[in-house]
DNA sequence: AAGTAACCATACCGGTCGGTATACTCGCAG
DNA sequence: CTGCGAGTATACCGACCGGTATGGTTACTT
C-alpha cells in the first residue's frame, strides 16, 4: 500500500505538465482540478491518486517550475558563454527575458504567494527557497568572477532583477530590463 | 434612475472598509462578498445597491489603496521632513516599512496582479497607474532636489524599491530594506 | 493464475461562489 | 402625503469548488 503516491507515471507527467500552464497562465485558485484533468486528458480519480490533493500538485508545480528555470538559465549560458563577470550577470537578465518571451504573468513565485498568502499551504517553503537560490546564483556568478565582496553585491543586483519583474509586468514598463542592465553596470562599477 | 450607484454612504464607506482589510489579507478571490457583507454589519443587497459588482468594489479598493498610501507618505515626509535629496528619497523606504507594519502579505498591486491576470478587468488599470505614480514619486523627490537626470536615477531607485519588497515578502530577506538603502546610497554616490 | 499498479468513466457529496428577488422600515424633501 | 434613496432581512439561483466512491480495463510481475 503505497501511502504516498508516485505522481511520476505518464498521466501524472502529463497532469503536472497542464498544470503547469494552467497555474501559471490563469492563477491558482482560478484553475479548477476538473479543468487540469479534462485538458491533460485524464480524470480526476487519477489525479488524485498520483498527488493527493490540489495543495500537493500546486506544490509540485512550484518545484517543477523551480527547476525548469534553472536548467533553462544554464543551457541559454552554455550557449551564449558569457565571460567576464558583468556578462555573465547581465546574462541572467537575458535569460529571464527570453524564459517569459511576451506573457505579462511575471515572476510564478510572486503571483503564487499572493494567492498562497500566509497559510501553511506546503507551496510557500518552495517560494521562499526559490527567490534565495536566485540570489545565490548572482553571488555565486560574482565570486566566480573572483569579485571582492560578491555576497553584497550579488545581493544589491538580485534586488533589482526582482525590481525589475515588477515593473515589466505588474508596471507594464515595457523597458524595464534595459533599465535593470543599465543600474547593474552602475553598481558594480563598469565604467 | 441611477444607472452607477453612488457608494459614497455610511454602509458604502464601511463595506469598503472592511473589503480593504480583508482583500488584502486574505487575497481578492479567497475573500466572498457574503464575507465583506457580513464583516461591515450589512447585507450584500446594499452592497450591490452601492458596487454593482465584486469586481467594482476591487477595483474601488485598489484606488482606496492607492490614494491612502500616498497620503500615509505625505504625512510622513511632513513629520520627518528629511531635507537633502538622498534622505527624501531613503524616507520613501521607511514609510513603505512602517505602512507594511509586519504583515508580510507584501504590496496590494502585486498580489492583485497575481490574481487579475490578463483579464479585462477594471483594477487592472490602477495597478499599472500605481506603479507608474510611485516612480514618479522618487523622480520627483530628484527633481525638487535639483538632481541632474532625475529621470532616469529615480526609476533605478523605484526599481530597487520594489525589489526589496519581492525580497522581503516572497523571499522573506527580512534585510531587505537595509539592503535597498544602501544600494540607493551607491546609486545615487553619496561617498 | 493471482496480484497489483496505472488508468478511464461516471456519478456523487456538501459547501461556497457571485448575483438576484422580494418585501419591509426609516428619514427626508417636494 | 407622497415619493425616493438608503438600509435591513432572508430566501433563492445555477455554477463551480475540492474531494470521494464505485467499478471496470489493461499490462506487467511473481
Amino acid at each position: 500500500m503505497a501511502r504516498t503516491a508516485n505522481p511520476d507515471t505518464p498521466a501524472g507527467r502529463k497532469i503536472l505538465e497542464v498544470a503547469g500552464v494552467l497555474f501559471y497562465e490563469r492563477g491558482i485558485g482560478a484553475v479548477g482540478v476538473d479543468l487540469i484533468a479534462d485538458e491533460a486528458g485524464t480524470t480526476k480519480k487519477t489525479l488524485y491518486d498520483r498527488f493527493g490533493s490540489k495543495d500537493a500538485l500546486v506544490a509540485a508545480y512550484l518545484k517543477r517550475r523551480e527547476q525548469r528555470w534553472e536548467e533553462f538559465l544554464d543551457e541559454w549560458m552554455r550557449a551564449h558563454h558569457p565571460e567576464s563577470g558583468l556578462d555573465r550577470v547581465l546574462a541572467v537578465l537575458d535569460a529571464e527575458e527570453a524564459w517569459w518571451a511576451g506573457s505579462r504573468r511575471g515572476c510564478a513565485f510572486v503571483n503564487a504567494h499572493a494567492e498562497l498568502g500566509e497559510s501553511d499551504h506546503p507551496g510557500r517553503e518552495v517560494l521562499r527557497e526559490g527567490k534565495l537560490r536566485a540570489r545565490a546564483k548572482f553571488v555565486a556568478l560574482l565570486a566566480e568572477s573572483g569579485v571582492a565582496d560578491a555576497e553584497t553585491l550579488g545581493a544589491r543586483l538580485h534586488m533589482v532583477y526582482e525590481g525589475a519583474m515588477v515593473n515589466l509586468t505588474v508596471g507594464g514598463m515595457s523597458d524595464a530590463f534595459d533599465e535593470a542592465r543599465e543600474t547593474i553596470r552602475v553598481l558594480v562599477g563598469e565604467r
